[in-house]
DNA sequence: TAGATTGTTAATCGATTAACAATC
DNA sequence: TAGATTGTTAATCGATTAACAATC
C-alpha cells in the first residue's frame, strides 16, 4: 500500500491538514477541496493533493474530498486512530501546564504519568496525577509499555534523561529543554523550544 | 552584505546552532568546527559551512570558528543583540508556563505584560506581572510598541486575537493555539502544538 | 451535459552533498 | 612544514509547481 519510503517533510504536513478537517468537520462542514484546505492551511492546492495522493485515491473528482474520510485515512495513516499512552518527565510550571492540557483529547494522546527528580515534588497532586519519582521511572515506562515521552527537563539534565527513556523503550520524545537530543537510531525527537521558534521570526523584524 | 535573499530554511537553522554555540561557551570551549557543532545539532558538517557563509567569512582555515565570535554573529544575524519587548496573551496554564520561563534570558526576550479575557483572571498575579485586561490590549501593545507575541489562548479565540495583535502592529507570533493563523503579509507566526508534534512521530512507530 | 476537481506527469525550482583549492 | 578546516563550486538529489487528462 504505502510501501514507498514517504519524505519527512510529507509526513510533518499531515497532522496539519488533519487539525483543519477535524476543524472543518467540528464547523459541521462534509466535504472539502485542496484549494479550500490549502487556504485554511497555507499551503498550494497542488502540494496537498500530491501529499494525500501518496497515501491513495481519497478523493472524488468534481466534489472534492469528504472530510470525516479524509480525517479517518489521515488518523490511520499518523496511526493516532489508537491512543498512546504519554508520560511527562519534569514536574515545573511546563509540566504542569502539558499535564492539564485539554488539548490531547481526541488527538490521539493520554497521558498516564508526571515523573520529577526533586523529591519535595514527588507524591504533589496534579489534576489527577501524582508526581512520581524519576528513580523509578525506567521501571513504571517499560511495566506500562509506554513509547511516547514528553520532557521538560532543565537542559542540563536532558541528555541523561532522553538516554534513560530510550533505554526503558521509548520511541518518540517531545522535548521542551533548550538543547539537541543525541538519541539511538529508532528514537524519534520533536523539539519545542519558544525562545529557538521566536529567533526564527526576529530575523524579518 | 547579505544582500541576496537567504532561504527561510537556513534562517530556520540558525537558532539551533546559536543554542548549541552558548552551550559550548557555557562549557568554557573557545573554537568548534562545522564538523563537531554539526555532531552536536545533527546536521551535515558541509551544511553548516554553507549556512554560516551565506552571511560572511567567520571561520578560519585549519582551526575552525571562534565559538565567542560566532555566537556574536548569529546574534546580529538573527537581531537577538538586543532586547525584543514580548506580551503573553492568555493567563491560562500555558500563560503561567511561559510567564514564569527562565529560558527567554540571554536569548534577546522580554516579556512586559500578559493580558486575559477573563475578567476573574484580570489582576491577578504572575510572578511579577499582573494580568491585564484583553480590552485595553491593542492599546497597550501600541503605547509599549511590542513587536512580538505569544499566544496562549483557545482555538475558537485565536484568529480574532491574532487579528487584534497585527492590527495593534505586532509582527511575529508564536502560537500555541492548535490552529492555522491568517495573517496580514509581513506579519511572522510559528506554530506551537504538542499534539501536532505528537502525530510527527506516531507515523513512524 | 457543463463545471469542478482529482490524481499524476513533466518541468522547474531549490536544497544538500561531495570534493577540493585555498590557507591558517 | 604538515595537518586541519574553511569557503565555494559543481553535481546530485529532492521538493514544488504547473498543467491537464480523467472523471465525478
Amino acid at each position: 500500500m504505502n510501501a514507498r519510503k514517504i519524505p519527512d517533510i510529507i509526513i510533518g504536513r499531515l497532522p496539519v491538514y488533519l487539525r483543519a478537517l477535524q476543524r472543518m468537520a467540528d464547523m459541521g462542514l462534509k466535504t472539502t477541496s485542496s484549494q479550500e484546505l490549502g487556504e485554511h492551511v497555507g499551503i498550494s492546492a497542488a502540494q496537498i493533493r500530491k501529499d494525500i495522493s501518496q497515501f491513495g485515491e481519497f478523493g472524488k473528482q468534481g466534489t472534492g474530498y469528504s472530510i470525516e474520510y479524509l480525517i479517518d485515512k489521515l488518523r490511520e495513516i499518523l496511526k493516532v486512530n489508537r491512543i498512546w499512552h504519554v508520560v511527562v518527565v519534569g514536574a515545573g510550571d511546563m509540566g504542569h501546564a502539558l499535564a492539564n492540557y485539554q488539548g490531547f483529547r481526541d488527538r490521539g494522546f493520554h497521558i498516564v504519568a508526571i515523573f520529577d527528580k526533586d523529591k519535595d515534588k514527588v507524591g504533589e497532586k496534579i489534576g489527577a496525577f501524582r508526581v512520581e519519582d524519576a528513580e523509578t521511572m525506567v521501571e513504571r515506562i517499560r511495566e506500562l509499555g509506554v513509547k511516547v515521552a514528553m520532557m521538560t527537563v532543565p537542559a542540563t539534565a536532558a541528555q541523561a534523561v532522553a538516554d534513560q527513556l530510550a533505554q526503558a523503550g521509548v520511541k518518540a520524545i517531545l522535548n521542551y529543554a533548550p538543547i539537541s537530543l543525541n538519541v539511538p537510531g529508532g528514537v524519534k525527537v520533536q523539539y519545542i523550544d519558544p525562545s529557538t521558534h521566536l529567533q526564527r521570526m526576529t530575523y524579518y523584524l
